[in-house]
DNA sequence: ATAATATGAACAAACGATTGAGCAGAATAT
DNA sequence: ATATTCTGCTCAATCGTTTGTTCATATTAT
């Protein structure tokens, strides 16, 4: 039971209008008095008041809510973003309604709609990505929305992307220069912008040295733990095994790290790795790993920007921004034979 | 522009009362026959309504939001237990608002006012937890509030803990049982229940070997990496150094690592080292961690289901709920002299 | 002294949904 | 044939704000 608006105008002898224009500091452009207006100020202090967001937005069609849906705030990547776009969010005077999707289509439907119905004003989405129709009334109805992470061919809106072509592309090539040429990838969900991409940057660095794509090699279906775990036991027990693995993401290195540990192999001794994002801890595991590093804050930081431009302008105009990501040289790929 | 009742009542040729009525299932109750309620649902789904639950949450005083300030979001002890109130809380109707103070009262008293103003029905807060006069008036208005992971004496709510004394107690017998004597604490936040806490159990831990306790072992301002990674530097070199550490968070944990790499001592061999909160990846580290574990999914899990249900019965019965935390052994406490 | 302008504030509609009360007309009872 | 009860719906108020319009009264001009 705040104190409402009605409160303070009973209170100071006002009518309700009068006490919205004082609070709302429109008491010139409406020429309160100041009598008037020192009056209100003083019984909205003394009431505690504070304004009902839910009748402001009702009334004003502005939530000042902005939604983000994520796939897994549990993993270092997400939440390191997560956190820095909050922060910038609340900065800017939004608040964040965090929905995760587990990596499900179905449950990001969901949360999509849910959020719509509570009435933000934009929506920060980092998509499963294996399917955009959903995301086709949004983008008709002009709504401010970035995509973060993984993005759409077919979707002509504002999105937010690492070249992970080029960071898989330098990844396997480091692997390749100490030497080795049976690499295996795991990947993360197929038919994602990320994933795609970073196979594609994953053959290609093979290509251009003259080493043949090897289908067996190139294993993976999601980009979580357990995916890691066991496309690596598989991997360290087949037939002319593979010297390097690298991992697509950091669950997934989590994963193969589990796997390898507990068939008794060292990195980079028995078995190389290259991971992709990079996490606090990489510099303190067994073997410091090198992995791609992806520019977590940009990203979140550009992201909230963008979107808050979007709809302050109500403006939505498409465009791809694409960050660079950075190959992180640690110590988890041994130098084979040739190795210079 | 989202279709509202009125569009389908318009469309339908009914009332909006009858509408809402339809849309709300409450057909038969108000005696709308099957031919009325039949064609506004079909209307309704042409024009693909979905109830502005802003207007809904105006009239019916409830949200179906609910708040989670936390301290840090891009702590994975933090993240995971998001990840299982966001994902119980969407399982129960309930959208999240997530706010990260950085451990800062100020914008945790900024956050919670303006999650009350945004009409959140409820709120589930890890309290930066030095100060708690803010929440008094929460208290008084039995507002459904659920304390998580910090607590405070001098507050009769809803908490949900785990017993930082007996893991602290635990982790530190445990590293005098291998044999060590100068066992050094790196505490998080001093005033938060869980540092006075874990350091009570430290002491505790000590004084029932009969070991004196040194002062000057006793070290840490925060719950961050760098606390960690300035304690842990200047710990290296005091003279008569510990021979372990007992770290308090993984944050702290992961600086004492990083300053431990860099003088290049190893662990548990230079240096041994209990952590507190274990992370998923304290079994892949250059030596795997012994850590207090937290058991963060029930914690996450009985904050949202006590929640709920203060405000759906409406009624805040203070109390307060202690988990048993665990002590993995791993590897990273030597044995030393007499070490059985 | 009368007309014109300024000043300070109140009225009322609107945002979208919910809900108790009311009101026709049809069905049944007497 | 009249009174009563159902049926099936509509009316209108309400939640807390915002804002264009109106309306007194006071001030200035003529």
């Amino acid at each position: 039971m705040p104190a409402t608006i009605k409160d303070i105008a009973h209170q100071a002898g006002v009518s309700l209008s009068t006490v919205s224009r004082v609070v709302n500091g429109k008491a010139l452009r409406y020429r309160i008095s100041k009598d008037t207006e020192a009056k209100i100020m003083q019984v909205a202090k003394e009431l505690h008041y504070s304004p009902n967001q839910l009748a402001r937005g009702l009334r004003l069609k502005k939530t000042l809510l902005i939604g983000l849906v994520i796939p897994d705030i549990s993993n270092p990547f997400f939440a390191h973003i997560t956190k820095r776009i909050q922060n910038l969010a609340h900065q800017k005077g939004y608040s964040l309604i965090v929905c995760d999707t587990d990596e499900n289509l179905d449950l990001e439907i969901e949360h999509i709609d849910l959020l719509m119905s509570k009435g933000i004003d934009g929506l920060i989405l980092m998509p499963v990505g294996q399917e955009s129709k959903h995301l086709a009334p949004l983008i008709e109805r002009n709504f401010p929305l970035v995509l973060l992470d993984r993005c759409f061919e077919e979707i002509e809106s504002i999105s937010v992307l690492v070249d992970d072509y080029q960071g898989a592309f330098d990844a396997v090539s480091h692997i390749i220069e100490r030497g080795h040429r049976r690499i295996a990838i795991i990947q993360g969900l197929p038919g994602t912008s990320t994933s795609s991409n970073r196979l594609r940057g994953y053959k290609d660095a093979l290509l251009q040295k003259n080493i043949e794509i090897d289908a067996d090699l190139i294993v993976g279906s999601d980009f979580r733990a357990e995916n890691g775990y066991i496309e690596t036991k598989i991997l360290l027990h087949v037939r002319n095994r593979p010297t390097a693995l690298f991992t697509t993401s950091d669950l997934i290195t989590l994963g193969a790290l589990k796997a390898i540990d507990e068939e008794n192999l060292a990195i980079p001794d028995d078995m190389s790795l290259v991971a992709f994002d990079d996490i606090d801890f990489a510099p303190y595991l067994s073997s410091p790993l090198t992995t791609v590093s992806q520019p977590k804050m940009i990203m979140g930081e550009i992201a909230v920007k963008m979107l808050i431009d979007a709809i302050i302008t109500h403006r939505v105009s498409a465009q791809k921004i694409v960050l660079k990501p950075q190959l992180i040289v640690r110590n988890s790929v041994r130098r084979l034979g040739d190795g210079r």
